[in-house]
DNA sequence: CTGAAAGCGCTTACAG
DNA sequence: CTGAAAGCGCTTACAG
């Protein structure tokens, strides 16, 4: 440890010409500043943050200084008496091999790190594996300061997170899919505008007998968009079977084969996410189902995988990214006291590629019949 | 602010029931722990970090508190006096849209976080663009003692990084391709064992002229990609022409349509990534030319997309997820003080899929010909 | 083995 | 507008 006394007035600069006292940089602080413009640190706290307590005349000094030296205020000694971090936490529970499939989460973290690049703070990252160890984490995190709050995904039945953080009086946003009134922030995206998007699309497509393989329904969003769907096409006239899927590749893969070796099949299946689209086409195609002729495949997550497959899949563009940019933003207001707690994501977009196409396409192949019928009472 | 003495012994306890006293659960500091069990700060500090001066008793005692009162340190504090954060940095600057595209970031930082859970620490993660705000981050977050050290990723060219964080004194490791004795932490993984791996398996179904398709030349690994895959083919009396990628799906299909438009074309493909090995795929397809049977596609890294595609992508699975694990565990040592600076990455495996097979094998199309000369001159 | 004290680098009332 | 001082919650020599 050298003394702060045995400053040599030439640390290196921030971005001006490599240093001339060689050696490893020293750690430049408040108190450097101070001592050099026979000013009190309190004043260069001052300048440094923009507050009230000093003339123009020092602020500037400050600041030039501060630059010319590579100043950067030590983040722990900031967090410690100001109780502020800069950094917000997400911690992630799944299944590590599902995770770095679904581009989901990486969208959304670079949405996130956008905003965050923006207003110069981090993201403390965690990937948990499924069995509750999320809530230990989310705990010590808070207890430890390190986060000035959070952002939580994939919300599911008898959630913990939420009280718990509450309790903690730690801030955080949900990116969700409902809006109860539980007095933290919200993204709330609504399925039932996705449900619209993809209803309309099959529908004028003439489907009028659809299968749903969603994702696990301890989800609460798959619980919404089970629900939506179903009444929705009800509405329409459209007849929609359910199965609950996992989201991963061979469970949209038995799904598909369960509903293709019905008697009576649908004309399109709409996918809980990229991965079991994928499955449903491949499992399709194995079985000697055209696609889309005599099988449309949707999928409600739109993904390099649905673009890039053959056919190309049709799939909602959730707008993931821009969904992560907003709920970094939600949170930095919240953790700043601001109120209006609940905001919207922007719309999904359909992307419509070659997997869907009109229902009851005749073509050579086990000819699908009996269709177009009402959907049954 | 309440004040310490405000505490009322009945704080949220970590895992055991619910507090009974309401509102939002106070921070328990060591203060607290020392007014309770009589003894000193001091005490308390070395009980909880396992060092010496307390008897066993005392220890006990205190661990048993802090258990029941649901104590964690507070982050700052310990960055602050012990200059030890726990946490690490890894800044990466790619296009967003390919650091989503491409599994190899999620698959690493999984890795990283498995470690990281073990011994209960965390990654600061920033995600710039291509830039060069890459570096600021690194100063900045130096410079704030945010980190204890920083893995880097995608050597390139005239890299600062490396000898910035020297001068700025901060541990770190680069997931490297080479070991340049700089000093710094090396996580190696050689080209070669790839080159070799691919080239026992083309050479083994009678390819004696292959293109390579690289990313980008700026990136050290690629350089060594080309030259090793060059020189051992040669050796092998194998003919390699070389086409400098960008990573990109668009970049892979442009290439693939070059070298399908030679008179004398390859008998097999070798692409720098999964994306560009999918383009090469779609390409090849879309242009009447039959994979694998007149051209066979391998890829220099393992992915979903690689398995996912029809017919699947032979690709070498680099084991990710353990090296980002290796990363992790190099960096700590190193922050501790330790020497031994270079890590070998454990063997790639080759995925053997249906873009590979044997070469000339005559088929209806636009015959081959040409083919087993020796490499030219 | 234990305790009192200084110090890490900031922020923030509180006097001048 | 400016400065001296206390405090954030830890760690760490240094005496007892």
């Amino acid at each position: 440890m050298t003394t702060p006394g045995s400053l040599d007035g030439d640390e290196t600069v921030a971005d001006g010409p490599a240093s001339s006292g060689g050696r490893r940089s020293q750690r430049v602080t408040i108190s450097d500043l101070a001592r050099r413009l026979h000013i009190s640190k309190a004043s260069v706290s001052y300048a440094l943050n923009d507050r009230p307590g000093v003339s123009e005349e020092t602020r500037r000094r400050v600041l030039s200084l501060a630059e010319e030296l590579g100043f950067h205020p030590n983040s722990a000694a900031v967090a410690l008496s100001a109780s502020r971090t800069r950094t917000i936490g997400i911690v992630i529970a799944r299944d590590p091999a599902l995770i770095s499939t679904e581009a989901f989460y990486m969208h959304t973290l670079v949405g996130i790190e956008q905003y965050l690049n923006e207003v110069d703070s981090s993201l403390l990252l965690r990937l948990t594996g499924e069995h509750g160890e999320d809530l230990d984490v989310l705990r010590r995190w808070s207890r430890q300061g390190r986060v000035d709050g959070f952002i939580l995904f994939d919300e599911h039945n008898d959630d913990q997170r939420v009280p718990l953080l509450k309790e903690l009086g730690v801030p955080c946003v949900v990116v969700s899919s409902n809006a109860p009134d539980d007095g933290v922030g919200r993204l709330i995206s609504s399925p039932e505008q996705t449900v619209t998007l993809l209803l309309d699309h099959l529908a004028e497509l003439g489907h009028r007998d659809i299968a749903h393989v969603s994702g696990p329904f301890t989800f609460v969003h798959e619980q919404l968009r089970v629900k939506l769907l179903a009444e929705h096409a009800k509405r329409r006239g459209i007849r929609v079977t359910h199965l609950e899927g996992s989201y991963r590749y061979e469970d949209g893969a038995e799904m598909t084969r369960t509903v293709l070796a019905r008697k009576k099949r649908p004309t399109a299946l709409v996918l809980g996410n990229d991965l079991m689209a994928v499955a449903a086409l491949r499992v399709a195609m194995d079985l000697g189902t055209a696609v889309p002729d005599e099988l449309s495949i949707v999928a409600w997550d739109d993904s390099p995988l649905c673009e890039l497959a053959r056919p190309g899949i049709t799939a909602v563009d959730q707008q993931t990214m821009e969904r992560g940019r907003m709920a970094a933003d939600l949170l930095f207001r919240i953790a700043a006291g601001e109120s209006g707690l609940h905001w919207e994501t922007p719309a999904g977009v359909l992307r419509v590629r070659d997997s869907s196409a009109r229902a009851n396409r005749t073509t050579p192949g086990r000819g699908p019949t009996r269709r177009l019928r009402p959907a049954s009472p």
